[in-house]
DNA sequence: CAAAAATATTTTAGGCTTAAAATAATTTTG
DNA sequence: CAAAATTATTTTAAGCCTAAAATATTTTTG
């Protein structure tokens, strides 16, 4: 429990955000962070049909591709795209069509499909990943290096923030179901 | 044609980042960005379908309702989302089958659609955003409050950036139609 | 070893999203 | 003032995306 003065001094002394169950800041940060965002992917995307006539969601799938020689299988892809297996497979059947990627069954599992790109593909891939790279420094030229460094490191932060926060509400479900 | 000497001070003295037509770090910024996006919307996602059965689209549509007494425009709702008017149509749509949201043709301008939450969709709106209030709080908890400004002051910086060069671009294309 | 559990992927059903074309209404212009 | 241009929205066609159910395969377990 607070004493009267000391809760009278948190009125006068401190900002708006400290307000008891006031969170607008972290509301604002988070509407700015997801603007940001929203403009580069939008940009993008724009500068991909443009430019090469193909997808973001098409464009990121190969670029996890272009990262490995030998191949990857869908579940890592979905994972580290952030999107659903079943999207995979659906952005991937649209990929072969067009005979920019593989797949084949894993010989020693069965189950697993390992994805790779063609070497059209890969030679596709490498032309558009270097203009992509242009429009991305094109994008963020505004910023001083420092300011980019410092904007890293915080993003960092808040990466580390966030998986604890997921993590932990995951925790309470689990327990909750037990 | 560079000297080998002048390379190699360039080889010695700078990061990997400056080295002539690299963009690697701005590109791991803009990943990192994304990444923190997409876990805060992904999350909010979950959070919205398990406790309000609701979707984010319809969450941020109403966000914008609620900002206003008069109603707003299908046009407004669509810049300030940065979603297309069509998009707008279709989640309004959704919305009016369960009596959140009202539309009707603006008076002096039939061309014109105004919506309105309707009294229930207020209701149920102020209850959703309580919550999502508290949820992006919890998400940000890690970050100290000083990193808090300092990362809201850094994205507003790459805000002004990516309009710059966003505008920019726009100029060139039409002077090219032009 | 066979049934059960676990794992990897695909399918399904439904909603979101866009660009471009179509529609409807208003404003401008010859 | 009527045709043309502009403005606001909706429709259309196609692709993206998800959660949940289904399928196929492998691993674990009784």
């Amino acid at each position: 429990m607070e004493t009267p003065s000391s809760s009278l001094i948190l009125d006068r002394e401190t900002k708006a955000s400290e307000r008891p169950g006031d969170h607008k800041d972290e509301l604002r940060l988070w509407l700015r962070l997801l603007t940001c965002s929203t403009l580069i992917e939008t940009e993008i995307r724009n500068r991909l049909r443009e430019e090469f006539k193909t997808t973001l969601p098409r464009f990121d799938l190969m670029a996890q591709l272009d990262k490995t020689v030998v191949g990857m299988t869908v579940g890592e892809v979905s994972q580290r795209l952030m999107v659903s297996n079943g999207n995979v497979t659906a952005v991937v059947a649209g990929l072969i069509v067009d005979g920019l990627v593989d797949k084949r069954a894993a010989p020693q599992d069965r189950r697993v499909q390992i994805l790779t790109l063609t070497a059209q593909g890969r030679k596709v891939f490498r032309a558009m990943a270097e203009r992509h790279e242009e429009w991305i420094a094109e994008l963020f030229a505004g910023l001083e290096q420092a300011d980019r460094g410092q904007l890293f490191r915080l993003l960092g932060q808040t990466k580390t923030s966030l998986h604890r926060a997921i993590a932990g509400r995951a925790e309470e479900a689990a327990k909750g179901d037990a």
